[in-house]
DNA sequence: CACTATTGTGAGTAATAGCTCAGCTGTTTG
DNA sequence: CAAACAGCTGAGCTATTACTCACAATAGTG
């Protein structure tokens, strides 16, 4: 628990590749047993005896544990690909299509390890850094999906600023949500519900 | 950190007035450590020194750390109170007044302390218990708004479980990042658009 | 006032977990 | 092949922190 000085950097950057499998290694360890355990419990002794090497090593290419947790989030970010609205962006359709493909884009990007990510959302350690890089993320999401609405003719709002900051909040929470916790109701009755609620508030007044 | 046995019960309830004075002194002490240095860096120690009582005493009243998150989250919960959509129960206006108010009940409870309550959401130790707490309580809220929406005429949804699930929860979500976030954008309109958006999917098709 | 029950105290304990470092094993290079 | 470099090891150091307990102080009661 001793976060004296805060290093910032590894001490080492891997040059064979033997050092860049072990930075994997631990990577992909590390995503599991925070998934399992939860961020305070999946301690790093934990993760390098999953990953098969010395808790030494670990200390390598990290310089601390909230390193090792920031870097799994920035790599979830930065693999989020929102294919589906990318193509629509190219040649709409239905107002309805294009949400539909919003969501889609969203639940897609939360398919592979959804208890990761609710880790990583609700236990991480919120440093400046990473609270900025997300910040800016977000904020580029929320343009992107601005134009998107801007663009189209069924779209009926005022302003759309903070039309497209609740929806990209919205629809995210609500994806992240259905993911991450088990349901009874089947999750295309969900889908199609919110997929409803957005459509309906985009198209406008009445 | 060493959680041996886990003891469910304080050794101590209180009997006398003082004693009782204690408990809340820890309490709100607690509110504001929590608040300040998030659950995990506010050490029972700190809760201790600003309730300016010993660290023994503390653990008089509760049995672990974990407990005193948890009844802080039950007096929330108990707290929370839904006035307006009560009125609006006995006397129904128009949809959107309704959801306004639902809105409105859900920014009131958030008033009080919203960092606090991001901590309680977002970092709390899960109990399986206070998971039942929780999720009990959400599904009666989910009940009640499911039954305000079945009486109003201008609710045109086939299926109300889902719908009110949903709703419940992203007006809770909503209204959780306006508060616990500064903002730059005035809340009004966040409040304005997020009314407007359940309100659209309530009226239904077209 | 004496006796008991309740409450308060805080130095100290035990366990934990992040992290270091001295030395070893592999890899590359001239 | 040998020197230099890169990577790996894991016992153990250090700091932290939840929690205990023997004792002191205060309140209640007859």
């Amino acid at each position: 628990m001793p976060s004296t000085d805060r290093r910032l950097q590894p001490r080492r950057k891997p040059r064979q590749v033997r050092a860049e499998l072990t930075r994997d290694r631990v990577l992909t360890a590390a995503a599991h047993v925070f998934a399992e355990h939860g961020y305070a419990s999946g301690t790093t002794n934990r993760i390098a005896e999953r990953a098969r090497i010395s808790i030494g090593s670990l200390y390598q290419y990290f310089p601390n544990k909230d390193a090792i947790l920031a870097e799994l989030l920035v790599r979830h970010i930065d693999r989020g690909t929102w294919t589906q609205a990318e193509q629509l962006d190219l040649s709409p359709g239905s107002l309805e299509a294009t949400v539909r493909a919003l969501v889609g884009d969203a639940i897609a990007n939360h398919r592979d390890d959804p208890q990761l990510l609710r880790i990583m959302i609700e236990e991480a350690p919120v440093s400046q850094e990473l609270l900025d890089t997300i910040a800016r993320h977000e904020r580029k999401r929320v343009d992107q999906v601005r134009d998107l609405l801007a663009r189209h003719p069924d779209v009926h709002i005022q302003d759309l600023d903070p039309a497209a900051e609740l929806i990209v909040f919205t629809v995210e929470t609500n994806t992240h949500k259905l993911m991450a916790y088990p349901r009874t109701t089947p999750v295309e009755t969900f889908e199609n519900e919110l997929v409803a609620m957005v459509t309906r508030y985009l198209r406008g007044d009445q």
